[in-house]
DNA sequence: AAGTAAAACTTACGCCGCTAGTTTAATCAT
DNA sequence: ATGATTAAACTAGCGGCGTAAGTTTTACTT
């Protein structure tokens, strides 16, 4: 086949078969000739709509980031709009866990990235929040959001329960398995509360 | 060559090479052929000492997390004891940043990662703290920990400064790179500070 | 109508993890 | 002491990887 009267691939098509695959089996089954086959075509066709795969990964990434809420930065005061934008953004993380490793790195030079970096940082720096302070409680909320998707803690111990017997207090650390959605979703609000009611009293300590 | 009289490799070399190779070059430097030519061994000669790379990669984790100090969980009460653990752990990984997304999935089998859930764990339940509660504070300093350790805030935006005429808040985000040791660690510091407090906070108000 | 650009293709290079089978030395059992 | 087994290196090779190069055909531009 040469050029075909209609195209068989936009870069739409691609990177929503790229995020389909990194979903069902993760970012290592993602290689361009399977996600070619995917698509019907051979491998190096997708180098006709993306320079590297590198850059196929930062398009699903993206995507991914697109799809969280942003609009609690103009309606509500900095505590809420951060708490309701860190549930939401950990919801879709939780939705797509495997491509977390990729935002792990920071926004880099994706739009979605950056517009919500820019949602953030303004909302603090808007509300009063030094522009300093409000880096690091950026900072602060990706580490938070992305380290609780990167890897789930309940699911982090291997379920052998012959391996803790030299572990006494980790006896139950097989059972976490079967609770790990709780586990984790408390350990993370844990974090959130005890974050944003602790900036709250810092901001409020310099206001009087 | 066949078996040598006194054998080229041990359990100890590998890791020792893999570690020193993944911190100055990355985790994806790390090629089996690679690490072999390293040690002046062909690649599969490894196979007679590890079943599989990812049992290499496993190896250099715990190694560095045999680095961190776990003697103050003994020594002081646990808010201390919990800063003075952060604190360490994120001192090692901040020297060891390209092995962060294998400790970030999780202990698994590994002995010190297994030795330090125990510390921790064991600190806060022998403190009084409900296990539940104990397990959400141990998910938390794993997210803060790993999540800061992961990938720098600072350096996760483009150095290019026209990449940011369409984000006004952030057009001082290329000058984070010059600053970035400060950023970091201001931020995880203010994390542990806002976790720790909040926490301690919370164990009074039960008690009392 | 001619010229150019786009989008598919095939081929190929140098890497990758790992398996299989071979050789030789060291160690263990009788 | 010797014979058998195990250990630790080797070579050869499989299937997969990202991607560069060059080819063909179609579509768009002038």
């Amino acid at each position: 086949m040469a050029r075909p009267k209609q195209a068989l691939l936009t870069r739409e098509r691609i990177v929503a078969a790229a995020g389909t695959l990194v979903d069902a089996e993760g970012l290592e089954a993602l290689s361009v000739r399977r996600l070619a086959a995917e698509l019907g075509v051979q491998g190096p066709s997708l180098y006709n709509h993306f320079p590297t795969k590198a850059d196929i990964v930062d398009a699903v990434a993206d995507a991914v980031v697109e799809q969280v809420d942003l609009s609690v930065f103009g309606e509500k005061p900095w505590p809420e709009a951060l708490r309701s934008w860190a549930q939401d953004y950990h919801g879709v993380l939780t939705e797509h866990p495997n491509i977390v490793p990729v935002l792990a790195q920071g926004p880099g030079r994706r739009p979605a990235g950056l517009a919500m970096a820019e949602a953030v940082f303004g909302a603090l720096v808007d509300a009063g929040w030094p522009p300093a302070r409000a880096t690091h409680i950026g900072a602060l909320m990706r580490y938070l959001v992305t380290g609780s998707a990167l890897g789930s803690f309940a699911l982090g111990f291997d379920i052998d329960p012959d391996l803790y017997d030299r572990y006494p207090h980790l006896h139950n650390a097989p059972r976490l398995a079967a609770h790990h959605q709780a586990v984790d979703e408390g350990a993370f609000n844990l974090g959130l509360d005890l974050l944003i009611n602790g900036l709250l009293a810092q901001f409020e300590g310099t206001r009087r």
